[in-house]
DNA sequence: CTTACTGCAAAGTCTTTGCAATTAA
DNA sequence: TTAATTGCAAAGACTTTGCAGTAAG
């Protein structure tokens, strides 16, 4: 599961289990209450020294959501491939996306920078399509 | 200068001035010292107050740069055109990389998803050539 | 056995806010 | 004039750290 020299602690059972099985984005605050329904006596200074730990091996990122929700930094499992996470501003959705179109970026970024990419995070800001086209009803409406 | 209905004080004046004038990346610390060397009494809550509108107003973006420098946010005034900040992991230089590639970028993620792009901030870790190079160079002496 | 890891509480950052004084319009 | 804006200080949110006890390997 992770052999980088590090010790498997319950607490630290707790935390990744909690990331694995998080289908949305958390926080320390979630994290910290959803690892304590499987220790309780998980204290948030340890998550927050797991979550350091993971991140300096590569294995979760964080994100910040475009400060759209105060300045709460959010967790996730770092996966495969590069995703981008792209923001409705109105409904606040967030669609994850992947696949092609990250591909060819990645590969065009090294051959125009020359940089050897190591990772990569993308936020996109804007209106889903549901929203958008509500937004243009209301517009069409005023006229 | 920005008719937004919005008062413009000396603090503003000099915050702006502050922002438009840098070449980097300034933190709120930076920008209310050399807010000060314009104007002495501008206070830091006033930077923070300012900063807050002028990216409400869509003229400012606040970044992160990937955390690599603690929690500080860093702040730039907003440009025409997109562009991402890639940063070199071992020498921390940051390129600002904007042309073609954020062009396609920005138009194949509307096709993509069907959202309504507004903006985009994309940060992207790894090695630059230098550094690149340099770590190429140490392990052929290795073996 | 050793030394990494933990909970706790206290201390640090960074940021926001209430308020009375100030000032742009 | 008068409502927005400011400096200040105090409060708030989030995160880190010192320490003594605990437990993994």
């Amino acid at each position: 599961m992770r052999d980088a020299g590090i010790r498997v602690t319950a607490p630290r059972r707790a935390i990744v289990r909690v990331l694995e099985e998080a289908g949305d984005h958390l926080d320390v605050e979630e994290i910290t209450e959803r690892a304590r329904a499987l220790d309780p006596s998980v204290h948030r200074a340890t998550v927050y020294r797991t979550l350091g730990l993971l991140k300096g091996l590569g294995l979760v990122d964080e994100l910040d959501l475009l400060h759209l929700e105060g300045d709460r930094h959010f967790y996730e499992v770092r996966r495969e491939t590069e995703h981008a996470h792209v923001i409705c501003l109105t409904c606040r959705r967030v669609l994850e996306l992947s696949g092609h179109v990250m591909a060819e970026l990645r590969a065009d970024l090294e051959q125009e920078t020359g940089f050897a990419v190591k990772f990569l995070r993308m936020e996109v800001g804007g209106a889903c399509p549901d929203c958008a086209g509500r937004a243009r009803r209301a517009a069409a409406d005023q006229a």
